[in-house]
DNA sequence: TCAATAGTGTCTATGAGACACTATTAA
DNA sequence: TTAATAGTGTCTCATAGACACTATTGA
């Protein structure tokens, strides 16, 4: 990388005007029987309650600044985010000339540790009335996370394994927002797991077996 | 939009380093009969082939940006450029922090006026080997292209309206680059359709109804 | 035994692939 | 009439929904 380069004009890359560039994302996961939920923040000054973001450092890859954002301001270890879209309406923040790469990371429960009062996880259905088009951000984070679970199993690994075929139907569910016929989703999903000798246990019923992604 | 706005460390936003933003376009079209085709450019000095480009100038929308950039680069009329992705690598150009918003944008062939020798229009196939990762965007570009014409007659505009189930599935293989069952096709087609009272007369063979889509 | 959960057998409706068949034109 | 293209009928196969049935446990 070089400062030196020079249009035809004579010009730097520098001497062109350049926006600020944000990084916003939603953080997804499902608590154990509970709904698809999203983390949400607020700044020390107790304002709204909104997605993590910052603004993208020099030469940090994208991914890296959602890391960031998320270690430093909800305590969140993330995973692999993936970009969404880019929010470019000059208007839309009223800060400055800010484009917004909007990105989903998809996080087990069991790997939050959501203790600060800045910091709490939300039912997605809840979450609406956030600033700066977050609750768009949001809905895109949604409907890419439904894409991937319509067809295969636990594809982000939110459910520790090995887990019942009934855990996993649960956990679809959720994420889908609507109720699954068992036998249909079992016959899906069994040509993509494999099954293991272990035995659920625990209260009356037949033993499930467990199974791991295949 | 200010200029006013301090974070908690009192720095403005234009404080922050910023990078320069381009948009990269992936124009693809089929020409009459022809294979799937993408427009490359090059510069005066007779360059690399590559994709139109251009960075974002200040307070403009991407989209904006990327119709500019046809406009001047190649003489093309775009029609609604659609984002792809952000290329973030922060090495991937040698002028600096640049980041490129892929875009894809899809123009009837009959739209196209390339007669400038810096402008030309390639088959798919054959427009591999392009510099600053426009090999990716190509790749972006044509994925979603088709997945959007795997269930959906021309969603694009690509042929004039109205016309026959042969050029409407001739078109969809030349998107695909698979050739399809013309019984399948039209059964899957033609819900989707409206038939018109016109009929193809020219050539031999029974006149084929022409459609517009419903 | 009963309640509860896991898992299977199987009927049916739907849709894609395959392919033979009919329909209508130009030359 | 023949070649060429448009369009239909219908058989088969794969799959989803539906639902009844069997299987195995705790209490």
């Amino acid at each position: 990388m070089t400062d030196e380069y020079r249009d035809p004009s004579g010009r730097r890359l520098t001497d062109y005007p350049r926006p600020s560039v944000a990084v916003d994302t939603a953080v997804l996961t499902v608590p154990a029987g509970g709904p698809l939920s999203v983390v949400q923040v607020r700044d020390a000054s107790l304002g709204d309650w909104r997605l993590p973001g910052t603004f993208v450092h020099e030469g940090e890859r994208l991914a890296s600044a959602v890391l960031r954002s998320l270690s430093t301001k909800a305590g969140v270890t993330g995973l692999a985010p993936e970009q969404l879209h880019v929010f470019d309406d000059p208007s839309r923040d009223d800060r400055g000339w800010v484009l917004s790469v909007a990105h989903l990371d998809v996080v087990p429960a069991h790997a939050l540790e959501l203790d600060e009062p800045q910091v709490r996880l939300t039912p997605v259905i809840e979450a609406r009335g956030m600033v700066h088009g977050h609750d768009d951000i949001l809905g895109f984070a949604v409907a890419r996370l439904r894409s991937v679970y319509s067809d295969a199993p636990d594809p982000h690994g939110l459910l520790p394994e090995p887990f019942t075929m009934s855990a996993l139907r649960q956990l679809h569910e959720s994420v889908l927002g609507e109720r699954l016929l068992p036998d249909s989703f079992r016959r899906a999903m069994l040509p993509k797991l494999v099954a293991t000798d272990t035995k659920r246990a625990d209260g009356p019923g037949k033993p499930a077996t467990r199974y791991r992604r295949g």
